[in-house]
DNA sequence: GCAAACCGCACTCAAAAGGTGCGGATTCAA
DNA sequence: TTGAATCCGCACCTTTTGAGTGCGGTTTGC
């Protein structure tokens, strides 16, 4: 399904967080403060951010991530890479599976070098995407609205 | 994850063959003769795009599909539609499902828009894409080949 | 009448996504 | 020294989605 898993947006929506505070050591507490999400899984996809060297991480109790580069150099295409890998699009064109042998099409597809020319341009866009273009364009909503949600 | 679906794939390369046979009555039957492809399941998807207006049926004995509309007139976009829904890209912004309250970030998430953005820009990809496209790249290539593949 | 094709529903099986349990290591601060 | 807060790592479970099939029916041409 053409579609980003939720654990790209809770690493979008806690890079975001990360470069409004920026600089600031945050904790996946603060984030799930700010947003209504589930602290568990929040702190999993950061971890991953982190192996895959987007943040960096400080231990201890007043321990929490901040981010690796300046928002100017962290793009859409880096955080979907860094957790969906690289968009393959089709089933083949995947650099990472390429199990039970790959499609038995290939040799004779018609449409896969066009798939995979959208599939570029995809990605081109992605990578032109930065975080600071996320984070200016939403620098003046109002922070202290009350959401009331309640799961955890 | 930001992939298409085999079922989205099946449909193009019959789609493919179809406006290779313009005009043509084709089975599901050769299609699966010209590519190595699970026979029931193209059927499937055979009907669902007839569903959505895309191919017109002939029942029969000597039956099958054709295109409803040229090769210049039908899109990726169009498929992809049909056998896909409108890419949502992100949980919110699905026309479709909205099921269980939809995201409770939504009042304050910002990369709502953004990645809306993103989304019509793809979209605009794929509605740009005709099957015209597809087939004038590939009208050339050895059709005679012994694929030896042994699926279905 | 028979065979070939489409029609339609519902059902199973496998993979992916989303989320959690639990114990451990590290740091800070009282 | 003690304890709370935080990140760390692995493995596990549950839900959702994708892919494919069973089976009987209907339409059409020979
Ligand atoms: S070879 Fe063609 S049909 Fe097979 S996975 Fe690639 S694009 Fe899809
Ligand atoms: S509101 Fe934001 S976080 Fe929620 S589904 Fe939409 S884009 Fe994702």
């Amino acid at each position: 399904m053409l579609q980003l898993t939720k654990r790209t947006e809770y690493g979008l929506l806690a890079l975001v967080h990360l470069a409004e505070r920026e600089g600031a050591v945050v904790s996946v507490r603060e984030i799930c403060e700010r947003y209504p999400l589930p602290r568990r899984t929040v702190a999993e996809v950061l971890k991953e951010l982190q192996h895959a060297g987007l943040v960096d991480s400080t231990r201890g109790s007043n321990g929490g991530y901040t981010l690796a580069r300046t928002p100017e150099l962290l793009t859409l295409g880096d955080v979907v890479s860094a957790l969906e890998g690289a968009p393959p699009l089709t089933t083949c064109e995947s650099p990472i599976v390429l199990k039970g042998g790959g499609c038995e099409v290939q040799p004779m597809c018609p449409i896969k070098s066009p798939i995979h020319r959208v599939r570029e341009r995809l990605w081109q866009m992605l990578e032109h995407t930065t975080l600071r273009s996320l984070v200016s364009k939403t620098a003046h909503v109002p922070l202290g609205a009350p959401g009331a949600v309640e799961s955890n």
